[in-house]
DNA sequence: TAATAAAAACCGACCAGTCGGTCGGTATTT
DNA sequence: AAATACCGACCGACTGGTCGGTTTTTATTA
């Protein structure tokens, strides 16, 4: 029902942004420099979105959505949850390698998140959301025996999430420093590992 | 042989900055603003710093110092490896409670670091050397035979400190979901009791 | 110890430049 | 012709940093 034009300097527009923010973060990046990156002026600009801020919500928003998607394509196998959350593992090394580019974005999603109500909101609901998945699936690996630990899923699965983050974070800062796709899958193996053990 | 008013003003200087980095990030931190919070002249300001970038150089080694002194003075004991990490989670425990209230700057440091070449090698080098400490701690584990792994003490390190990083992190973003003291000791125990098991 | 000169610390009005955002108008679609 | 898409000069607010001048501290004399 839309106009193609429209669409496509609006999508211009938001992979202009994307590049900046990686760049130069949410504060530094200027409109003008987004839409000179995007051939587009400033009046096309606010024409598509009223404010920067708005921009910076609908990647955010745009993003959770994407990584959401993944997670589900991931989970409805009927692997053992062990297997599973290894094979996780797998898929962040598909984001390391594909959204590489777009990694320091991540890092301004944080940031902004910590100062910004509007921006925490967004992004914090999905965030929790995947904590809630895993944990829901290290209590299936419970019942299911795969797994094995008498303290609560929740924490362990704020645990897997803590290491994922920081990996994805250590990969934005020091890329070149050590191979984060093999780190990764070292870390949730030993994570794993130990969750496949009952505790004493 | 100095100045002891000069000293006051300059401390004023950087705890302001300190607070305004924390609540704003530092594109958003505004001399001006921080020079109001101190109760001092822009003059004063720049009379003890030649500019806005170099103030935030000056904290971040400070915080870097700091932190390698508590490490330490951790390192010393005769205790085994293995049990020396955990005390290790519990200096996080007091970097929690301590310095909560610049937690949020820890943020501020890893942003910066990955867009400001300048920032980068100042905050990069001492953070290698954590995780070189830590690898050694690990070869000392081996030989002490507290830690059994076959496989590279330089990726265990990094898989330590991915871990704690990205519970500082999820301190930052999300500080009242989660009780993050325990999870940070609960996921350091995982990963040493890992270790403390050969790999099949 | 008091006077004094030099140096260091500090003040705040000011500057050039950038920012996010506006708006009257033009081009393009429907 | 009406609506949508787009243009770009322009605006007020604010930024990091400067600079000529004043106050305070320190060092040097007498």
């Amino acid at each position: 029902m839309t106009q193609q034009r429209s669409e496509e300097t609006r999508n211009q527009i938001v992979s202009a942004a994307v590049d900046v923010f990686c760049r130069c973060g949410y504060d530094a990046a200027s409109v003008a420099e987004i839409c000179s990156l995007a051939g587009v002026s400033k009046g096309a600009f606010y024409h598509h979105f009223p404010s920067k801020k708005t921009l910076f919500l609908a990647i955010i928003q745009g993003w959770l959505r994407e990584v959401d998607e993944r997670l589900n394509a991931l989970r409805d196998s009927d692997v053992p949850v062990s297997q599973a959350l290894l094979q996780m593992t797998r898929a962040i090394e598909t984001v390391f390698s594909d959204a590489s580019g777009q990694l320091p974005m991540f890092l301004e999603f944080m940031v902004q998140a910590s100062r910004d109500k509007t921006v925490w909101e967004a992004t914090i609901a999905p965030y929790q959301a995947y904590q809630s998945r895993f944990a829901a699936m290290l209590e299936q690996g419970k019942t299911e025996g795969s797994i094995q630990e008498t303290e609560d899923a929740q924490a362990s699965a704020w645990v897997l999430i803590a290491f994922a983050v920081g990996v994805l974070l250590q990969g934005v800062v020091l890329p070149d420093t050590a191979d984060w796709k093999t780190i990764a899958g070292r870390g949730m193996g030993m994570l794993v590992e130990s969750m496949q053990r009952s505790k004493e």
